[in-house]
RNA sequence: GGAGGCGUCGCAUAGUGGCCUAGUGCGCCCGCCUGCUAAGCGGGUUGAGGGUUGAACCCUCUCGCGGGUUCAAAUCCCGCCGCCUCCGCCA
């Protein structure tokens, strides 16, 4: 949810960031009408009861006539307050649904456009070239039948299209992966979590999952639970409902958590391997921060995403994504994307956003922080008791992929491939696989 | 799944229809006193929203959440949620 204050006070603003991500700004006058109309009803309300708590203080003090007097009068009044706050209840509601309806304000320097209007910021490290080696890359599909690493086949038959088994050094990779991951994340100062894969409704809707991006959502039959396709859902959620202490932040958790999308509408698109599937697994860096810090702490998320790439010895570009390919909560965001050799093209494996307060507004995270932190101090004369020591503030989240499992393990296959169908360990990765390189279980198999 | 109990201010507790503008203790903050520390003394200490663009001030809401009864609800009734104990089942 963006601020009101914002609103009210510079709806252009709210235009300008609707316009840039191609949306209409209907929506910012039905906001600020249904403002208008909530805070007249709230003033109603408030008079109105204000009047019957009044009264009803005079009652225990009445006596006989008066005091029925009293009763009468106050009964009717009852029925108005009663009517008054129904009244304010939709208007709130109205007001409310309004400010839902609005995505966060694409960040100044977020490319205006759809989804090809992305820029590219820089790119890291050479594609290799096969042709010059001598030899045609096989895809991650084939070097997975003959490392004995991905089965496709047994995942369609037990789950479906877009499932997998990961089998012999195909989970191996992934535990290594995660324990790389994981490793890196403590090294730098996160909180490491195993969250949960299935959440209410409050966290699904509060992190923004729930509006465009609904039909990608698993809900569970017969309950009122979904199974999440980040673990930015359950993070997000993690400290609602709390004022946290403004100095403890930021607050930085790398969760473990398995990931559940339906791709709905994308028929056709990766079908082959386990580029897009129903389910995979994935080490996410959530971080709870202060505004002001937020977009400096987007840059080391995107750092920290970077130099786990490196360890992986990889080649990818990273891409500022354009306003109207944005998720609801983020105002920026940068996806690095790995070269994969077979396809010729860079595709996405890390993303970071930053979500500034839009999901802590829904989710009702706060932080007390020293008062005057953003107000000016300096004001010297009277050397009285001004400073009341602390105020309750907003809270910044951002979130970004530290290792997506599937789509990192196809990097590394295609990537570091060799000629006879091995393919060799990323260095930081050996310590983990107890082994330089993943030897095809057969020459001639499958 | 069955039975019972409990949810009050940061924590602990009091409160069983109007005297609750929620008391007390602890913790915390400010001040006084004080060689230092401790003790002692005085004051403060939930959050949200509205009146206002900010401050002061005023008002409304907030006793797990949502309904209801009543002129009036922390208090009575109903539903839900969470926690605890016991039984059953189970990785």
């Amino acid at each position: 949810m963006i601020d009101p204050r914002i609103l009210r006070d510079d709806p252009d603003r709210v235009r300008a960031a609707q316009a840039k991500r191609g949306l209409s700004d209907a929506v910012v006058d039905t906001a600020l009408a249904a403002d208008a109309a909530r805070r007249a009803a709230i003033g109603e309300f408030e008079a109105k009861r204000a009047q019957q708590k009044q009264l009803g203080k005079q009652i225990p003090q009445a006596q006989g006539e008066e005091k029925q007097a009293l009763l009468a009068q106050t009964k009717t009044l009852a029925a108005e307050v009663k009517a008054a706050e129904a009244a304010q209840g939709e208007a709130e509601e109205a007001w409310r649904a309004a400010l839902l309806s609005i995505p966060n304000l694409a960040d100044e320097q977020t490319p205006a456009g759809g989804e090809d209007d992305f820029v590219v910021l820089e790119t890291v490290g050479t594609p290799r070239d096969f042709a010059a080696e001598g030899f045609e890359p096989r895809d991650h599909v084939e070097l997975g039948r003959l490392l004995g690493a991905i089965d496709l086949d047994r995942g369609a038959k037990v789950s479906g299209s877009r499932f997998y088994f990961l089998t012999g050094v195909g989970a191996e990779l992934e535990l290594a992966l995660v324990n790389l991951a994981m490793e890196q994340a403590r090294e730098v100062g996160f909180t490491q979590v195993i969250a949960p894969s299935m959440v209410k409704p409050r966290a699904m809707d509060g992190t923004g999952f729930l509006g465009q991006a609904a039909d990608d959502v698993y809900r569970i039959e017969g309950q009122d639970m979904y199974l999440v396709g980040t673990s930015e859902v359950p993070m997000a959620a993690y400290h609602s409902d709390e004022i946290l202490d403004g100095a403890s932040l930021p607050l930085r958790y790398a969760a473990f958590s398995p990931c559940f999308r339906k791709e709905a509408g994308s028929h056709g698109k990766d079908t082959k391997g386990i580029i897009r599937v129903h389910w995979f697994d994935k080490v996410e860096m959530f971080v709870f921060t202060t505004p002001e810090e937020a977009v400096a702490e987007h840059q080391r998320l995107l750092e920290w995403e970077k130099m786990f790439l490196d360890k992986l010895e990889l080649a990818y570009q990273v891409i500022d994504v354009a306003a109207g390919d944005l998720g609801l909560s983020a105002i920026r965001k940068f996806d690095c994307e790995a070269w994969i050799p077979t396809q010729g093209k860079y595709r996405e494996l890390t993303s970071t956003s930053n979500c500034t307060e839009f999901q802590t507004r829904r989710l009702d995270t706060r932080a007390r922080y020293a008062a005057g932190a953003a107000a000016g101090e300096g004001s010297g004369g009277s050397g009285g008791s001004t400073g009341s020591g602390t105020e309750v503030g907003p809270v910044a989240t951002l979130n970004g992929t530290l290792c997506a499992m599937t789509r990192t393990i196809v990097a590394i296959l295609e990537t570091h491939q060799q000629a006879d169908g091995s393919v060799r360990v990323p260095k930081a990765l050996q310590k983990w696989m107890g082994r330089e390189v993943l030897e095809p279980l057969e020459p001639a198999r499958g």
